[in-house]
Formats: structure tokens, sequence, C-alpha cells
DNA sequence: TATGAATGAGCCTTCATTCAT
DNA sequence: TATGAATGAAGGCTCATTCAT
């Protein structure tokens, strides 16, 4: 956060390529360009080979600056994965806090922050993919993780807003925790993507075919709002 | 002493072939025992660190024969992965397979299955663990796994048998496919395992506490059944 | 020496897969069939790869039995090239010997040994290999192989026959050496052959193509011939 | 410390480019230093023992850097061949197009390259040591070594433009293939060091002993002077 | 005589990391 | 801030050889 207000301080001053006083400037906002650079070809290794499995000297191939450099800003290895992991987590919850579900009924709501979890997961594998090695980690790097606890809090709110609203005007029915709530979307969404390809080979079915995702998507959108309705007259 | 008794007396019969298959015999169950004891120190150590996190040498140590003997029997590493997958993948459809749900109600039989499937991968991490191994590197593995499709094909037969019998007396609706059925239970059954540690993280949940674990099975055995419901009157 | 000796007794006695006093004698016929075996599989082995580039287990497949055997026979990897060494070098000269050029006028007989040496070459490029690796390891392989410098004398004898035969007729000049002479021929036909494939990289030429060789010997034939004729007039 | 110094005053200018670029410079003296001596001491392990013989370790051992540089600057072992065949390759071509032959009489011209040939194999035994390495592996390794081709073609058109001068003077005969005539001159230079070893061992006689050398070379130059004579009268 | 299993030593190679400038 | 060169430690793998029967 310092350094990134910082450097959008500096990069106001802005004329890149310029020497005396201004250079510093240059410096930051490069270095910025640099951070970013390496943290999203990072993200891309770390995703598809996992933490053991992606290599340093591909990863700073990749990038417009060498190896020394990533040492330079993260330390080590694991000191750019642990800012990857960072990274991805800070926008899971940034695209679920977009909504605005206030206004509409609770089962409508309910709907949409499904739908959105489901289309997160889907147009983010590579997310997908690092949680699934930070759990094969034991989630050894989620410690420094600035902050995560409480914006996922705030999904945990979200969930509890709409319980209350449907329970009140009985679209709802009580009894249920919202953290069990969002286990269950999660898990339904994460699945699909991350399970993908183990079931492609067994079942045949290809969970992540363009075509099969707004099935899915509605279906599991049907199956916890089922779960949530009150129980039958 | 067996063996060697035996070996002796048949060589006085001047039938040395059977000498030899004899000898085959007893090399072959350690032979088998040092296989088995390299797969079972090997499945710890990929599940727990991954393919390439995984160290031969320390997969050794932990092995009652050398280091020597996983190449002998395995060829190299990634043989060894696969034996490993191949025979973990051997097993949870047996589990199911142990089931007899033919003379349960459907709704009741659904709930064993869900529960079963449920326990299986709660009591069997290192499972879980290697099926998310397997994803991140694309299912790459499992190809040569022998009778994985046919053996799975045998979970969506029985789901398939529980949905006629449930709607043909009325106690499950109709429209619901057997592998979606399967997808559904199994992600919130394998969720629960491979999302333990970022979950807890999180959201200070453990899904995996002994405690919670009942709770979490009558869920799963909710949702689904929920789902499975014929709509409401 | 001696094995061979009592082979051959022993092969004497000679009925196969009986048992009591004969089995002995199986063994024995069998253990040099075995030997021989393992040596025509070693010489192209060796031949192809040298002795560091060939495998023992590779050698060993290749054979009618174990890799155990070649232990048994020869000892040692090395024990086992010797061996091979030494049997090649055992045909040369047995072929050289087999012409009998008494008869005829010196010219004639030097250009059929030349001929017949050129043949021997260009049919056994194994043996010519074999040569480029005992070279390559400063023939440290060759002292002990049995006879060698004695077969090869007669090779001497001979051309000193034919010299001397030329030189008393006059179709010969005197003041050639015999082991320079030998020297000559070997040249030009061990290159044809052992230098067949850098030389067609670079030069575009196959010396070992079936049509150039007769070609080559001819020439070969000449240039020794011109070398030893008398001085014009 | 000449180095050094530029380098500071160099950044007193302002022009970090321009310290990058000559601090190029200098490393690139070094890395091609370290790239020589690594090439040096493979040669001579290569030469003498072989693709498969030699171990990078003991290379390494003899190096003024580490192992971890062979394969910085090669890496393989066989790029660490290829490269040592490569560099070989560019030597003797450059030595027999020193010659000035132009000028001289063709008897005299193509004693003088035999001459030159003959001394070149002689002084570099491990270059003949390595064809012969090459051969045995089927000049696999000779694909990509550049303009090896062009080079020798140089000695093609060499031979060839004495061959002329001889047959228009009446000193040479016509009907001479210049690759035929370096073929031979190559055969009878390269047997003298390849076959040194085990001919000794056979014959006695040390084709390598310097005594002999000089005599060795006058044969030779007899040899194919008397080939390409004309016809006596 | 014969064989499948086993082995220690060592080989080629790779990796994350650091140094000199 | 930036870079090519360098490195120690260790990783996967192979090899000739031997053991138990």
């Amino acid at each position: 956060m310092v350094a990134r207000a910082s450097t959008q301080r500096l990069a106001e001053n802005g004329a890149p390529r310029r020497i005396g006083r201004r250079r510093d400037v240059d410096r930051a906002v490069d270095a910025e360009e640099t951070r970013e650079n390496i943290l999203n070809v990072a993200t891309r290794e770390f995703a598809e080979k996992g933490l053991s499995g992606a290599r340093i000297d591909e990863i700073a191939e990749q990038t417009n600056t060498s190896k020394r450099m990533i040492y330079y800003y993260f330390a080590s290895k694991e000191g750019l994965y642990r800012a990857v992991i960072s990274r991805e987590y800070g926008r899971i919850r940034d695209a679920e806090m977009e909504l605005n579900l206030e206004e509409l009924p609770a089962l409508q709501a309910l709907a949409q922050l499904i739908g959105k979890t489901f289309d997160w997961h889907f147009q983010h594998p590579d997310f997908v993919r690092l949680v699934m090695n930070e759990n094969i980690h034991f989630a050894a790097h989620l410690d420094d993780v600035g902050g995560i606890q409480e914006r996922n809090e705030s999904v945990i709110a979200t969930l509890n807003a709409i319980l209350r609203k449907g329970i009140a005007d009985g679209t709802l029915r009580s009894g249920i925790d919202p953290v069990d709530l969002h286990m269950n979307i999660s898990a339904l969404c994460f699945y699909t993507v991350s399970n993908r390809y183990t079931f492609r080979k067994i079942f045949g079915r290809d969970m992540g075919a363009p075509g099969l995702s707004k099935t899915r998507r509605e279906q599991i959108i049907e199956i916890i709002s089922n779960w949530c309705r009150p129980e039958r007259a």
C-alpha cells in the first residue's frame, strides 16, 4: 500500500528518461512496472507448475528484466510466490464487493452472488490453480497476506445480509450458517475449474468447455437456492 | 529356510526348471513387498510435496531399500508417480462398489452413497492431494491408468439406478443427469478436504476438524437430496 | 586355451539335456555356445559404441543368457572386451594365410594380397572399429592376446617372400622394407573403412558405397604396385 | 584495475549504457578465456577417452572454473564435445591454406602439401583421435560444424590446381581425381598416427617415434608422387 | 550353471542464489 | 537500478558389479 501510494505520487511527476531529480521518479515508475511485469509472469508460471515446478530462470526469461531483479524485488523464489498469492487473493473479494445486491430480493441477490462467484472462478483458472497449490503446501504462504481475513469476511457479511432479508420475507429458511453457505457455493464453483482435467479423463465430460458453463452455472444456483428455500409446506 | 529346503529337495530330482519357478515365487513375494513399500512411502511424499517437490532421496530414505531400487522397479521419478496415481485411483471406486444399495429405497441409497463418498475423501486426504496434483499437471499422468474409466462408470451406473428407482416411486424428480449428480457430490466432498487449509486461514473454520465432519457430512446429504427431490407441490 | 581344450574334450562326449554323469557334458557344450553367443553380441556392441559406450545390460539383453553369465565367463566388462579384441585379431591373419601366393609372379601375388586385405577390411567394419577403439585406449588391452605377434609376422614373411621373388626377377625394386609395405597397404585399406563417416560428411563421397569399392580396391593396388616397381629406365 | 577505473569515469558522466557496454567487453574477455580454457581441457580429455569415457568432473577439475560453468557455456556434455570437434576441424584446413604453393612446380607443390599434411597429423594426435571418435559415432556430431565442407573444398581446389599445372607441363599424369588424391594422402598420414599403438604392439615398430617420422614423411611423398607421375616411357 | 533382485559409487545435470562491475 | 558470469549444493539417474537362492 505504502509502496503503491508513493509510486503513484512519483508517477504523477512523470517524465521518463530524464536526468537529475526526475531520474528517481523514472526509476520508481519503472520499478513498479518491473514488479508488475515479474508478478504477471510468475503468476502464470506458479499456477501452471506449482511452487517447486516453476523455474526462476524461465520466469526471468519471460520478463522484461533480468533474474537479478527478481531477487532484488522479492528476495527469493518463495518471496515471489508469496507476492503472487497475496496479489491474487486480493482480487476475488474485490470482485465480489463490486456487486450491488442490497436493492435486490434475497433469492435474486443470492443467485447473483453465486453467478458472480462461478464466473470469477471460471474466468480465473490460474487463481484456482494457485489455491490448489497453497493447499498442497498447507497454506503455509498465506500467513502474511495482508487483510485477507478482513476482506473475506465481507462476503460472509453479504451472505448474512441476504439470509436475514430472505428469512424476514419468508423466501429463505433460517438455520443456515453463512460460512457454510459460502463453503458450499465455493465448493461447487471451485471444483468445476479445479478438477476439470481428471474429471474429463475419467468421465469424458469437460467441465471447462465453454458450452457447458452456462448450464453448470444455473445448476449450481439451483442447488444452493433449493437448499436455502424454506421447507415445503 | 523353507524355501531353501524345498529348493534343495527339488534339485535332487534333477528338475532345475522347477527350482527356478519356485525361486521366482519366493522372490516375487519379496519384490512385491519392496514395491509396495516404495509405493507407500512415495504416495505420502508425492501427496505432501507434489511431483516436483518430492525428492527421490527422501523417499528412498524412508524405504526399506535403496534409491537404486526405485529406479529398478519404476524406472524414473515420473514412473513412480504414475504408479502411485494408478494405485490410488484403483481404490476409491472399489470402496464405492462395496456398498449394497439395491435393497434400499432411493433416497436412503442416495444418502448412503453420498455418506460413503464423503467418508472416503475424509479418510484419504492423500488421495485428494494427489488428485489436486494431477489437475495441476493437466492430468498428464492419468492416461495409462488401467481401467479407470470403466471402474468409474460403475458409479454412474449406480447413481443412474438410484435415480430411476426414485423417479419410479416418486421420491426423486426426473431430469437429473447422473454425471452431474456425481459431479456435485464429488465437488462438495472433495472441496471439504482439498481446500481445508486455505479455508481455515481465511474463514477460521477447519473443515477437517473431527467434530465438524459429521455435520458437514449431513449437510452435503441434505443439499444433494434437496436438489433431487421432486418440486414441492 | 585350457578352457577351450577341456571344453572340446567334454563336447566330444556329447548328448545334451541328460541327467547323471552326462549333465556335466551338457553344461560344457552349452557353456561354449553361451560364450560364443556373448562374444558375438559383445563384438557388435563394443564395435558400435566403444568400451565405455557399450552397456553390459544391453549386451546381456541381446544374449541368450543373463548378465550374471557374462561375469561368470569374462569376470568383468574389460575382460569381455579383451576377449572380443582377442578373438577378432585372431581372424584377419587367418584369412591372409589362406591365400596361396607362392606359385604366382611377384606382382600378381602382391596384387592378390592387397586385394584380399582390402576385401577383408571392407567386409569387417566391426573389426576396423574395434581397432580404432584399441588405439584410442593406447592398445592397452592387446597385451595378453595370445600369439598375435607370431601370427602377424606371417604377413611380413609373405610380403618378404614376394619382394625377394620380385627383386630376383626384376619386377620389383629393392630397398622396400616389408613392414613399411604392410603399413602402407594397411593404411590405405583401413582408412577407407575407418574414416568413412567423416569423409562422407566433409567431401560428400562415401568410401563405403558398394559401387566405389571396386575402383578403390584397384586404386590401392595401383598405388602400392607403382611404388614397388623398379625405377623407370 | 584499468577496467574499474574507466567504468568509474564513465559512470560520472551519467551514461550508464556505456558502462554496461564497457563491462560487457571486459567480461567477454574473461568469458572467452573461460570458454577457451574449458575447451582446451575438454579436447585433451575427449581425445584421450572418447565421448562416453571422458568425465565432466575430471574436465572441470583441470579447469580454472567449475563444473557448473561447463554447463553454462556448453549446455551438456555432448554440447561440449561438439564444440571441441568444431574447433579442431577448423584448424587443419587453416594450416593447409597457409601454404603458398602457386609459385612452385607441380611436383614440388605436391610434395610440400603432403609434407604439411603429414606434419599436421603428426603434431596433432589429439585431432586424429577425435576424428577416430567421430567415426565411431558415425560422425553424428559433425552436422552443425559451420563451414567444414567449404573449408575442406579448398584443399581439393589446391590439389586440382597442382594436378592441372603438372599435367600441363608433363610432370604429372592425367586421370587422377583430386578427391582420390586427397583421400590417399590423408589415409597414409592419418594411419601413421591413428594406428600407432596397435601397430607397435603387433609389429614392434613405433610409427610415432620421432626418429622415424622423417623417413615416413618422405616415404608417403614418394608413394603419392610415384602414383601421380606419368607412365614410364 | 543360472537368475532376479539388489547395490554403492559416481555421473550428468539443474537449481536457486550471489558476485563483480 | 541493472546485468552477465559464476557457484555450491543437491537432484535425478546410470553403471558395473554382486548377492541369495
